[in-house]
DNA sequence: TAGTTTATTGAGATAGTGAATCAATTTCAT
DNA sequence: ATGAAATTGATTCACTATCTCAATAAACTA
């Protein structure tokens, strides 16, 4: 236990600097994500749901809203769906997502944020976040 | 007019491979898109509703998604909906979005494709396609 | 610690997107 | 022109995510 102080101690910043409440939903939400990659809210749920006394859907949404205003999570759609990841414990990072088996491999490539910085620029934006997907097959699914 | 000509060929060439038929409809919804960036299909049914006979909301569903296996359009999930971007004319192109207005505006960057293609290679990946979007403030946002 | 204020929760209702259904219609090869 | 096969459009349906609101829990104050 407890390599998870930190993003306890991000999250009980979020909350006080926002006049929120640790709850215990809250809390218990976040050790589960902790354990994650990438989930969604309905799987979030089903994992959460087995536990007494378990926590609403709508409340696994309006958590994972709030971890990535907190910072801990970012929402990706992927599809029809909403994956939120888990970036509290490594930085940014892009994602190669295999089109035949769903794999996902995840990577960090500070040249490409370095341009990417440089295209913003001149164009006057002021970057807040991005999102990188590189879509193909990986080498088992080539055959 | 006909500049459309090519996208026009490219569709009933697809058409053609696949045993489908070149109606009226996709015709119809096809010289409308022709004229645009980026556009969901529910806008594209308010386009297309004013004119007599009007075209229903699951028929332009199943062209724009028609448009996407022909290669003349490309989906890209924004937020809870779905966009559909004009690839015909140009090729790929990214995407700068302002979180503030919505203002999109594109771009290509030769460099970072050749480090996605190169970072892929690392990884085993043969790349299909990707998305690349930046997210942050613009000029006239950030004040 | 008890009392009070304020945020949160959970169950269900609601909104919204996109796909499925199917009878009527249109396309297109013959 | 004819007929097989694909398409359309109105509607229903499936699904995701948000909203509502009474009941509850957290945290501040005395």
């Amino acid at each position: 236990m407890n390599k998870n102080t930190k993003e306890i101690t991000a999250l009980k910043d979020h909350l006080a600097k926002h006049q929120l409440k640790l709850t215990r939903q809250r809390e218990h939400i976040l050790n589960v994500f902790l354990r994650t990659e990438h989930v969604t809210a309905e799987q979030m749920y089903r994992q959460l749901a087995k536990k007494d006394p378990h926590i609403g859907l709508a409340t696994i949404y309006r958590t994972l809203n709030l971890f990535c205003e907190a910072g801990l999570a970012q929402a990706r759609h992927f599809g029809t769906q909403t994956q939120y990841d888990n970036v509290s414990h490594k930085g940014h990072h892009d994602h190669l997502i295999c089109t035949s088996c769903g794999k996902i491999v995840e990577f960090e490539n500070e040249e490409i944020e370095r341009l990417q910085e440089e295209v913003a620029h001149t164009h006057g934006f002021t970057i807040q976040t991005h999102k990188l997907e590189l879509y193909g097959l990986c080498s088992s699914c080539r055959h």
